[in-house]
DNA sequence: ATGGTTGTCCCATCCCAGGA
DNA sequence: TCCTGGGATGGGACAACCAT
């Protein structure tokens, strides 16, 4: 069973929001490329782990854990009644190599690999059992969803920690025969109690180098027309209501500014005063917490991101989205 | 045609920052 | 410390106009 869902990171979205509003530049498309082939894998893994069932685990995914003063990224954690499996996902593609202790990839020697971080994945989960007192096995794999991959080593230790691709149903498979009992649950609960922040996310985007105002939802035009109750996108035609339209500028902010508080002026500044005072502070209102009063006031989003919000208000909407 | 939501305008009040 | 200006808040009134 999943037991959360699997979202794109801060980063991702981070990227992808300043993509909308900038040319962005060789590391960073690197970076979004990077972290979005990362995504594309882990969500395969899903489908292939749906695909096989996963009702007799627990199954965590995307979780940073905090054990004494470190936090460490575990992409799925597969939980049963006296086991707890690491599964560490990469979306590699090319030559990999593993020799006298050293990975390569493409004949070039690496610096960092999965499967040293799926050992300190696996030690972090040992301390959080040892430091509760409970009783599980810990395991894991390093799992490789890239059809264009290639592993060679002759370290017996490295393939007995690695499932590739063509193997991943086999493996999951192997999971049918665990059982789900209260002690499952305790273990559920002891990772849960150690979540934390993602705490590597610092970035925050400049300003007087985004593009401002808004844009369409669909073909990202910035040639809007205004009418009284939506924007029609003179490229496309689409039509999306103010709400929808400002709900996609908070959520977009959260990320480009992602250690900034929210307030109204600065999404007047985002939005370049397209949509009026009293509509945003109104939406504002509706779609997140606010902090403080007068001039201080401050207001966080009420949602993950606007994706995860707008299917549902779609169809309540008063003014309605029309997609071309 | 109708109902309901939002834009716009107005007003009173609250709050904070900066100056006297 | 107190005063004052300006932004933020929030309520009301009315018009506009989209969706049904």
């Amino acid at each position: 069973m999943f037991l959360n869902r699997r979202l794109m990171s801060p980063e991702l979205l981070y990227y992808k929001a300043l993509g909308k509003r900038t040319e962005l530049n060789f590391e960073e498309k690197r970076n979004l490329y990077n972290i979005e082939k990362g995504f594309e894998g882990e969500c395969l893994y899903d489908q292939v782990f749906d695909e096989t069932g996963h009702d007799s685990v627990y199954v965590l995914r995307d979780l940073y854990l905090k054990t004494g003063k470190s936090v460490t990224q575990f992409d799925s954690i597969i939980i049963s009644d006296e086991r707890v499996a690491v599964n560490e996902i990469e979306n590699y593609s090319g030559d990999y190599h593993f020799e006298n202790n050293s990975w390569f990839r493409n004949g070039r020697q690496l610096k960092d690999n999965a499967h040293n971080q799926l050992s300190r994945a696996k030690g972090k989960i040992i301390q959080l059992r040892d430091e509760s007192k409970m009783k599980f096995y810990v395991d894991g794999a390093v799992i490789f969803m890239g059809d264009d991959f290639r592993l060679t080593t002759e370290s017996e230790h490295v393939w007995s920690e690695t499932v590739m691709r063509n193997q991943l149903r086999n493996y999951f498979r192997k999971f049918r025969d665990e059982r789900l009992g209260g002690s499952a649950k305790d273990i559920v609960h002891l990772v849960k109690s150690a979540i934390a922040e993602n705490p590597y996310f610092e970035e925050a985007a400049d300003l007087g180098r985004i593009k401002r105002g808004l844009y369409c939802g669909e073909c990202e035009s910035f040639e809007l027309i205004k009418k009284r109750f939506q924007f029609k996108c003179s490229a496309c035609g689409t039509v999306e209501s103010n709400e929808t339209h400002l709900l996609r500028t908070m959520s977009d902010h959260k990320y480009l500014f992602y250690k900034q508080p929210i307030t109204k002026q600065s999404i007047l500044r985002l939005i370049d005063n397209q949509i009026s005072e009293d509509g945003v502070y109104r939406f504002l209102k509706k779609h997140c917490h606010s902090e403080g009063n007068g001039r201080k006031t401050t207001y966080t989003f009420k949602y993950y991101d606007w994706l995860e919000t707008i299917a549902e208000i779609r169809e309540n909407q008063r003014y309605k989205d029309k997609i071309q």
